[in-house]
DNA sequence: AATTGTGAAACACTTCACAGCC
DNA sequence: GGCTGTGAAGTGTTTCACAATT
């Protein structure tokens, strides 16, 4: 125990997370690694290992309990509470991520939108306000967001990354196509997506790979 | 060599390419890996096993040459012509992605969408205009795509990825969170934004992990 | 002299196989 | 008997270290 669990698992449990709240809704009390293993795809012996990093939430000869195993992932992923995240950039990309963060009713849930484009500001996306990029670090400390997500382009990015993390931010999702630089102390993970379409042409016959 | 190629490698390959295309405008003609690593944030020794799937591009004691190795990538991706590829959800996500595709003038983009929704049918976003899913094959045969993004509800998304693959799509980029199931000759990659967000909150301090 | 290209070593993750427990 | 939890084996990826080359 106690061992760096590796970004691949904490990947996973999300996956899990999604299953077992669905067999819950439906009543199923328990399952075995091996429907779990059906349901997501992943193998039975990688969900046991991956559960192991964590405790000895199953019943040998049994299986899991479906509500308790739910449980125990939500307060191991922190989303056993209200999780508010702040969004920067309302464009295209950061609109639509904001939209579908606020009608799906999930536990993470953006809770502010910023820009620093004078004409969007006061203007609003599902009842929230865009706000000016000078209020971020009053509206983190407010809402108690340690999450945010940059949905700027790259030229921005690296400053808003920097106020996000002078604000106290501990985690980003980072839409822009650029490669921002934080401290130790702060997660982040990219998602690129012209990475994302480029990468996916190799896979395509019209390539010499 | 002819070995299968990690996935991780291939991600790794429009980063080269767009520090080289960077390069390659600033009249830079020369690259080392080191000078690569540093601005990729990968290690030099990666980036030269990475080249080494495909060749030998560099020239020892010197280094790459910037519009060569870019070609070479553009090459091995396929990104070498226009890449046209299909959308279809012309919802909030599905807009945002086009309208991103549509105005960055890269090689990837986005030729056509569609939805089903038919008070959205016949409604332009950027000029492309919004069709029906019953023109989807003939659309597909007419522009020779091979790559489709699917951005709808995950309930339909399955129909959605069997029709694509019926009309001869060869890699599918799916933002629905939706375990989906393509044959063997079409590639799958997912993007799921509940499951980046809800992993993410891994890595702040509210959570028991 | 400098930098690539690459076997070998190290590390990371997955799968195997079965002991342990209900 | 059946299923979990886990060491051991296997596989895949990264880093090391250096011979090959310009």
């Amino acid at each position: 125990m106690a061992r760096r669990i590796p970004e691949v698992v904490i990947k996973r449990l999300p996956v899990y997370l999604r299953v077992l709240n669905d067999l819950v809704r439906k009543d199923v009390e328990i399952i075995s690694s091996a429907e779990l293993a059906h349901h997501t795809g992943f193998s039975s012996e990688q969900i046991r290992k991956d559960l192991a990093y964590f405790g000895a939430f199953g019943t040998r000869g049994v299986g899991y309990n479906t509500r308790t195993l739910s449980e125990k992932i939500k307060g191991i992923l922190g989303l056993d509470r209200e999780v508010p995240v702040v969004l920067v950039g309302a464009g295209n990309l950061g609109t639509a991520l904001a939209r579908y963060s606020m009608n799906k009713h999930e536990d993470v849930r953006i809770v502010a939108v910023f820009d620093k484009d004078w004409d969007k500001i006061g203007k609003k996306i599902e009842d929230v306000e865009i706000r000016p990029m000078e209020d971020l670090e009053e509206v983190v400390k407010e809402t108690g967001a340690k999450m945010a997500i940059i949905a700027v382009p790259a030229v921005a990015a690296q400053e808003v990354a920097s106020k996000l993390e002078k604000a106290g931010i501990e985690a980003i999702l980072n839409f822009s196509p650029a490669k921002l630089s934080v401290g130790e102390g702060v997660y982040l993970q990219n998602i690129d997506l012209t990475i994302e379409l480029q990468s996916l042409a190799f896979y395509t016959s019209n390539n010499e790979g």
